[in-house]
DNA sequence: CTAGATGTTAAGGT
DNA sequence: CACCTTAACATCTA
């Protein structure tokens, strides 16, 4: 799930449940999702804090502390939030749980372990650190075309690369593609000014679109490739077949009718 | 049983 | 140097 769209659902999902109440106590069950930073620290830090705001770049989410400090929080392939009482409505695979002294808990679920959380000083320190690139909500079509005028890598790759454009991964990058008729396979070098600025247009339309539908695929219109994703299905637009295959590593899925 | 799954990164190559 | 590719990470499911 976590992409983009989906990590700007967990921040708004964060916002709406968790700001400004005060931190009890902090359970970490697997202490790989820590990064940079042991659990006794860890705890120690956060125990009698709060969460005052959450920002985000890309897929990492930034959530500031009352006294100052940043949790950056990065989900892998598998992970989510869940605010809850009730220990039944528990998540599977809890690694990490918020005590909040208002008796709720918010957990950090993350099946395959290949989420993160850090502590840094500053969003933006952090930011330069890891090398993120630009926003692809926020970006700007000069900045947009300039890191896909650089480099060697097929279209998709380019979308995927977090150092020019933070946020897209392997789902939506098919979606962006399929819906400017753009090949994942084709050669940023080889596109014309006019592709670069169809794929600009539906990247933004794309993940403003998916963050309204709360980055579900039930709720995409059928006319897009995500619901129809993997199901080695037709074509939502032309009926034809929908083709799958390695790029750059991982399984891309495209039309060959539509797109070029 | 095996292969593959929404991501990042270290290590190796061009 | 800048960029590209691959394997590894841990767990579950088709």
């Amino acid at each position: 799930m976590p992409e983009l769209p989906d990590v700007e659902v967990f921040r708004r999902y964060l916002k709406r449940t968790s700001l400004h109440k005060k931190i009890k106590d902090v359970e970490v069950d697997r202490k790989r999702i820590l990064k940079g930073i042991t659990e006794p620290k860890f705890r120690k830090k956060l125990k009698n804090d709060e969460f005052k705001t959450a920002d985000r770049r890309g897929k990492y989410l930034f959530v500031k502390l009352k006294k100052g400090d940043w949790l950056v929080v990065h989900f892998g392939m598998t992970g989510f939030f869940r605010y809850y009482k009730d220990p039944g409505a528990e998540p599977g695979h809890p690694r990490a749980r918020f005590r909040f002294a208002n008796g709720y808990t918010l957990a950090f679920d993350n099946r395959r372990l290949l989420g993160r959380i850090q502590y840094a000083g500053s969003m933006d320190e952090y930011i330069r650190k890891q090398k993120l690139g630009p926003d692809a909500l926020e970006v700007d079509f000069e900045t947009f075309s300039d890191a896909l005028g650089r480099g060697r890598s097929t279209a998709k790759q380019a979308l995927m690369s977090q150092k020019y454009l933070a946020g897209i991964g392997n789902i939506y990058s098919d979606e962006i593609l399929f819906q400017a008729g753009v090949l994942p396979k084709k050669k940023v070098s080889r596109l014309t000014e006019e592709e670069k600025k169809n794929v600009f247009q539906k990247m933004k339309y794309v993940l403003e679109k998916s963050v309204q539908y709360k980055a579900d695929p039930a709720q995409m219109p059928r006319t897009w490739l995500i619901p129809a994703r993997g199901k080695g299905g037709r074509c939502p637009r032309c009926g034809g077949r929908i083709q799958k295959g390695k790029i750059g590593g991982r399984s891309g899925y495209w039309c060959a009718e539509c797109q070029q």
